[in-house]
DNA sequence: TGACGTTATGCGATTATGCGCATATCCTTA
DNA sequence: TAAGGATATGCGCATAATCGCATAACGTCA
């Protein structure tokens, strides 16, 4: 769950939920130093929700766990909840 | 998703998935301070997977996000996922 | 082998989280 | 209104997470 727990690994997350990617088209999504995007993939990686393979000089990350899919669904219905709420309170005055 | 990065949190939605509970209950499963208690389902709150209801004095919290229950089942495949491989790379040696 | 592209790691500084104590707030009941 | 139980909040400290820079490690190709 921590490992879900940064914006960026997030977004790096729903990307690669597309399919298989490279940390240098990773890099372009995410505004973030280098650096960074690795030590995050690191962490996604030692979680075990992606994996990675080295092939020539680039190294390539996929999801291990599709059904981190539906996490991700579950958190927009829980967004949608909340604005609806605040409609809801709106309305109410 | 940083709502859930705490295993005291998780602990609390996991058992609130078994119904409405009033803070006093959920303090005897946590083995933490009242104040920090109610900080985490004050976090747990904000974030929108749950909501509160004040009773006479108690105050009883319920899950706001049954799809949550989705996402750890996710967690709990990764983990496992994680122990075969474990398992794999041990019988390959 | 040496230069270069790609990715990972060490390190110090900054920021965010979590904890425990004390105290405030809200509610009930005498 | 006063006392007491249940819950929330202010505050300071300790620890963990993140960031950016510099640099290392790895692979390729001339």
């Amino acid at each position: 769950m921590k490992a879900l727990a940064h914006p960026v690994r997030v977004l790096l997350v729903s990307s690669l939920t597309e399919g298989e990617q490279c940390v240098c088209e990773l890099n372009k999504l995410a505004d973030i130093d280098q650096s960074g995007l690795s030590r995050h993939l690191a962490i996604l990686k030692k979680a075990g929700i992606v994996s990675d393979r080295r092939e020539g000089m680039k190294v390539f990350y996929r999801l291990e766990t599709p059904c981190i899919l539906k996490a991700f669904e579950c958190a927009v219905d829980v967004v949608k909840a909340d604005v609806k709420r605040r409609n809801d309170t709106l309305k109410a005055v």
